[in-house]
DNA sequence: TTCATTTCTTATCTTTTGTTAAGTGGTTGT
DNA sequence: ACAACCACTTAACAAAAGATAAGAAATGAA
């Protein structure tokens, strides 16, 4: 598989330009689109019983974001999608989607299993990450992972990220710092 | 997707059976087949870098298994997969799997996706529920979850999966009784 | 059954995290 | 430039978790 397959598929298609904080997946929406990040960042995240936002996931350029609950749950989406900042999009419908690249055989590849393979492989590594990893070893996946999206987002967003408070995080950085002297 | 058409498929493969404590794939095995648990549990895990075993997921009766690291990520197996019960399982080729349920249109939709959406579904949950419920939480969730399994585990394999020590889920264990009083 | 091994619980101590709140610094909008 | 807002840090305290060890309970094997 290679991103300019992909980009060929998404050029054509429709695109979409959002400010700093639009919505652009709404909670409980079943929308299925899929979108391929051209320009920023969006996240995902969902309010708490305690009405707080927790943030679950962020992404940033060449990334592909949909609604999962809907397109692999069939379920409304318990998450809010949303710009952090201006964001351009292509956007194009999931059912096109499938079958455009079912036909075009050089776009095969890009087909479903594309999709659930790129999606499941960062769930499936997540998931390995909160039983193999410490809080402070997750911060530091993190940052090597996202090199371009760290100093781009709050920090409150990267400790709900990976499961811990504003506060701890904040600790856990100047433990790093303090270590490094 | 109904389990009927999944259980007529694995029904026609080979079945093998494996004393407890058998591994049934080894770590670093490129092996990619399908293995769908007629009788028993079966756990994976790692060796941690001091030596223990750190279980990661466990899979009993109608669930299925597989080597994700190579039929995902192409990649060798991180884990052991091991019965942790005398354990049945039907085995079928990757590849082979494809081809019949590619051919078969009742069997298509066990295709790629099904097993895809599948083990998705269970790697995004999980990543949700270590985002969004703290340790206590997860474990009742997986008590809830997994009502067929919970008794016929060590709580220490437990322990692992949700992402705390034992030592720790004992005490909650005993937090939540205590407040049943 | 008896002995050996493993798991679970409990205790102690240390470390980390959560919670709340106050203060600092930076950003945004008017 | 100024005020208002927001994120980050720091502090203080409470709660929970990690580490280690010892004893109890359960499991398995001879």
């Amino acid at each position: 598989m290679n991103l300019k397959n992909l980009y060929k598929l998404f050029r054509n298609s429709k695109i979409k330009s959002f400010d700093k904080e639009d919505a652009i997946i709404a909670v409980n929406s079943k929308e299925k689109n899929i979108f391929f990040i051209r320009k920023g960042i969006v996240r995902s995240y969902i309010i708490n019983e305690k009405g707080e936002e927790v943030t679950f996931q962020v992404y940033a350029e060449t990334n592909i974001f949909t609604n999962v609950h809907s397109i692999l749950f069939n379920e409304p989406s318990k998450f809010t999608y949303e710009a952090i900042e201006a964001t351009k999009v292509y956007v194009i419908d999931y059912d096109l989607f499938l079958e455009i690249t079912s036909k075009n055989p050089n776009l095969l590849a890009l087909n479903r299993t594309y999709f659930g393979k790129r999606i499941i492989k960062r769930a499936f590594q997540r998931s390995e990450s909160f039983v193999f990893l410490s809080p402070e070893e997750r911060y530091k996946k993190f940052v090597k992972d996202n090199p371009n999206i760290v100093n781009r987002i709050p920090d409150m967003y990267i400790a709900n990220i990976i499961g811990i408070t504003p506060v701890s995080l904040s600790r856990i950085r100047s433990r790093i710092v303090s270590k490094n002297d």
